[in-house]
DNA sequence: TTTAAATTGTGATAAATATCAGAGATATAA
DNA sequence: TTATATCTCTGATATTTATCACAATTTAAA
């Protein structure tokens, strides 16, 4: 069985990240190989689990032996084009947009803040790496720099509009921290954080 | 069928709030009434899911009408505990954490953020509102102020230790911030905010 | 060399989740 | 008043997801 044969289902692709980030600290710790029951442990599943999430894309394991760590991290980063570099904008340059680019956990895997857009421009960023544009220049801007990745950060009233744009302008995938659910062509990929919701669904859970 | 016959699916818990946020909406628009298919064309999800949702807990619609929208949200709310305020912490008064603080989308909703810790101090926090500690003052702080919930936004490799302390010290709920998943008690809930493990998981669809 | 222990990969099974479909109730129009 | 359309609630069914359990393989120990 490999990746052509079939549709992956989306919930195993959203638990790939996790292995590869556990077995990248393995790594760091000089650990060669890991069986599916130890790598379970440290990430609270099963060993089943992560034995059947993996035979979606092929063998990577030995018998009685396990893993080898950096091979399947490779093939893992490479399932999931984790080895390049993803060009992204963040669209919002409010408190939470600049927080998202003052924020450097983004760069650090991967994905490069190259532009950010907003109505009225703030005269407070002043990064030589990122191009500060009016969201009237979003189209160009993307194309030009090759930005597959759109992060939105406007306020929820504002967010379909920008998120349509950024769609017409030929982004691929959306970070939406606006709290809403776009509505997208299925051909764009997007994920929502809401930290809102979040807290809401955890206060079913504490009892007055 | 009610809330006391038998456990409902955590994942019906998460959904619940989107239904409160979209049912909030429509009474702002001065709608009394609202039918799942309506709902769910909202939602982007089908009728019959949410019925079954709200099943779970009651029944709250008429046949040929639909759902009160008035009625509807305040017993969603009151299944939710949405209808008080929770009192939070914030721990890791870092980029992201002041950043969180200042950030007033949880206020808002009811989550009063009333104190911060961390072990230095920053000098350029001041706000009346909340109490600024060291870590060691965490357990007190935590019993005086009446603190439920903790929000964690301290790097990952000190967010273990910071979260044994947040339970130690009575928190019931946990939002983390930090890129990876803590250990934790069954009596305590969590939700984990990783943009990280978001875009990754969005890459496998980008083809290069 | 032989035996025992460890471990994968996977078909079969179980559990969880979502959808279907229709009886019954309500509202609206004729 | 009657007929038609709308809509909930829910048991039954289908689909998706997770777990089980074991043959096959590898390693390590006897």
């Amino acid at each position: 069985m490999n990746e052509h044969e079939h549709e992956i289902p989306e919930i195993v692709i959203i638990r790939l990240p996790l292995y590869v980030r556990t077995l990248s600290e393995l790594k760091l710790l000089n650990q060669t190989t890991v069986s599916s029951q130890h790598l379970g442990n440290l990430l609270q599943t099963t060993p089943a689990q992560i034995r059947k999430d993996f035979s979606h894309f092929g063998k990577f394991g030995k018998q009685g032996r396990g893993y080898n760590i950096e091979y399947l991290l490779d093939e893992l980063r490479e399932i999931l084009n984790l080895n390049q570099k993803w060009n992204t904008c963040v669209v919002g340059i409010g408190n939470l947009g600049q927080a998202v680019i003052n924020y450097h956990g983004f760069e650090n895997e991967g994905y490069l803040i190259k532009a950010a857009f907003d109505i009225s421009i703030p005269s407070n960023i002043s990064n030589k790496d990122i191009v500060v544009k009016s969201i009237s220049e979003m189209k160009n801007t993307i194309k030009e720099l090759n930005i597959k990745v759109g992060i939105v950060t406007v306020p929820a009233p504002d967010a379909q509009g920008v998120i349509d744009r950024l769609v017409e302008s030929g982004i691929k995938a959306i970070l939406n921290y606006a709290p809403m659910k776009p509505v997208l062509p299925k051909t764009i990929v997007c994920r929502n954080i809401d930290p809102v919701l979040s807290l809401q669904s955890m206060s079913y859970y504490l009892n007055k």
